[in-house]
DNA sequence: CTGAAAGCGCTAACAA
DNA sequence: TTGTTAGCGCTTTCAG
């Protein structure tokens, strides 16, 4: 059985191009792949090769290998910003390197076990777990298959965890409020929805919290308004927030997603941003500068980039211990149009 | 060689299940396939299949049998909201039916040959293009190659494609305007960048300027103002709207990215939509609605399924011609808040 | 309906 | 450095 070719000749196959060359087909695969092959009979193979159009066949290759240049990537969902930049960097960098990437979307699976483990190991060599709940979980049971895997946005693993610090990035969104005088901040926090994980919310709500004790303000429980994560989320924190007694001066954000919806809804309310109120938010979401939106930058295609490249190496290495430290990239500022001081008045 | 399966034990293979039912490879092979076996033998199979966790390994099956139940995705770029959600809409459907689905980014390639036609041959049983210049071209080739392949917002080639009517759709848009009593009405098209079709931009120029014609208002060249696709192209395109003599009473933009760029500039202009001028997109973009923007919707979504069934129904037929026509899905107005009367002083 | 045998295209031992 | 020889795990003839 050959494979559907129903138009043009068979396709060459490695065979073809060695007897091209006249060479054995060993001597060929060796030329193709950079081996130690004599320079003349390598550029005789090689002509050949290109003038067969010779593309190797993945799946002979992995199945006599056992290394199939795929490296699978889970996310809880695969249409959202934040995993689709993930995935698209991964995907680039990888590609550069001969690699696919394949992307397995989780689904609303609980936090157990990787129920993606027994697809992974027949069909990728290295995995990229993206901020799931199940990252911990799925660390370890990859480890147990011997397949090299590192954590996007996940809980901090340490030497296999790739992402930004969201604490400190919230504290310093925070501090500017801060600096530009506001006293009564409050913040739109973010549910994560079944299969999500839940550290990078619980860590920028960490990071208000710190940098407002750090300035002496009590905390007021009242300030943190949580809602599922998302515009719609945000829009309706915000309503939570108008409907109180005494609207804050400025609103930090979980995430401008969040951000978005509870500009919106200030918008209909007839409120003016930033002179009413201020608002920032955290990620620098493509849309934020549409939004005119002052916000916490974090790399979201650095971020995919470094796993991918982490696994690269790994794999190179024979898919042993990478010596490697885990990445933490840096966030920074982005100042725009929606955050100014607070109206003297209050 | 084994695959790098360091930590636990070998995974089974169909010897393993074919020696625990006490039954040949080959009998073990269609029993799991859903051959021709008989009722207590299939019984033993699956139970040791299940009992031994066992995965048929792609690659082997691709090799023996020729397909690797993967199909491919030709995108221009893979992070754009709508090729984002065509792939993840294909993933998911093709998911069900046990496919996976590799992303082929077309970077900027010229309008050539489908540039990665030989690695698509090698790795893919079928293959989805989206909306890049060289869909006509690929599609000649893939068939050429005898693998299936559908197009999904390219060029109309009929039987293969899926799609929405982008001509009609903009009319409906410029029509709800002209119901409303807008006579003066500009259009902000974008211009595709390299790698991209350019079908869809053309199509909707034509229906902005038909529903025009219908409504006996002459045309006005520098009523469509075009400059590069995109929210900063947009927001350009609107900038040069404000800069002329006479504002429209309301503007169509070709897409609600476009439109987004525009509301931005209209709003740092101090200018209030709807009350000072109306806008409508096209799209219905995910974040149409944080932007209360009145547009006209396609189904991504529902496009992207479309292609999958599609091209799974033509592989159920082993890959040959299939009855089934193209699919033109359809578009439809959805009203929110940036469209209003012009005002009286118009 | 079942089993034995022969590969699919490639890589990796091994010996030369 | 080179060619020869075995498979990788599975499907698929082909006899029985």
């Amino acid at each position: 059985m050959t494979l559907p070719t129903v138009g043009g000749p068979r396709p060459a196959g490695l065979v073809d191009v060695a007897r091209l060359a006249r060479v054995s087909p060993s001597t060929a695969s060796r030329a193709i792949r950079g081996g130690a092959v004599s320079p003349d009979r390598r550029e005789r193979v090689l002509r050949a090769a290109a003038e067969l159009a010779y593309v190797p066949l993945p799946a002979a290759v992995r199945l006599s290998s056992g290394r199939g240049r795929t490296v699978g990537i889970v996310v809880p969902t695969a249409a959202r910003w934040f995993f689709v930049e993930v995935v698209a960097a991964a995907a680039r960098t990888l590609r550069e390197a001969g690699y696919d990437l394949l992307v397995f979307e989780g689904g609303d699976h609980g936090p157990g076990r990787l129920p993606v483990a027994g697809e992974l190991r027949s069909k990728v060599d290295a995995v990229v777990l993206v901020a799931s709940a199940g990252c911990g979980d799925g660390l370890a049971v990859l480890h147990d298959l011997g397949i090299p895997a590192v954590v996007v946005g996940g809980p901090s693993a340490g030497a296999d965890r790739v992402g930004v610090d969201d604490e400190d990035g919230a504290a310093t969104a925070v501090r500017h409020l801060l600096l530009l005088g506001h006293r009564d901040i409050a913040m739109i926090a973010g549910q994560p929805g079944p299969g999500f994980h839940r550290g990078a919310t619980d860590a920028r709500r960490a990071g208000f919290s710190r940098a407002l004790e750090e300035a002496g303000i009590p905390a007021a429980p009242d300030r943190i308004v949580s809602r599922p994560w998302g515009v719609a989320g945000g829009a309706a924190a915000m309503e939570q927030l108008l409907s109180g007694d005494r609207l804050p001066t400025a609103v930090f954000a979980e995430s401008d997603e969040m951000a978005f919806g509870a500009l919106r809804v200030l918008r209909r309310a007839g409120l003016d941003v930033p002179r009413d109120l201020s608002v920032i938010g955290f990620d620098d979401h493509e849309m934020a500068e549409a939004f005119d939106l002052t916000t916490v930058a974090q790399s979201v295609a650095e971020q995919g980039e470094a796993a991918a490249g982490l696994l690269l190496e790994r794999l190179a290495r024979g898919g042993h211990a990478a010596p490697t430290a885990g990445v933490t990239l840096p966030t920074r500022l982005v100042v725009r149009g929606s955050v100014r001081p607070p109206r003297a008045g209050h």
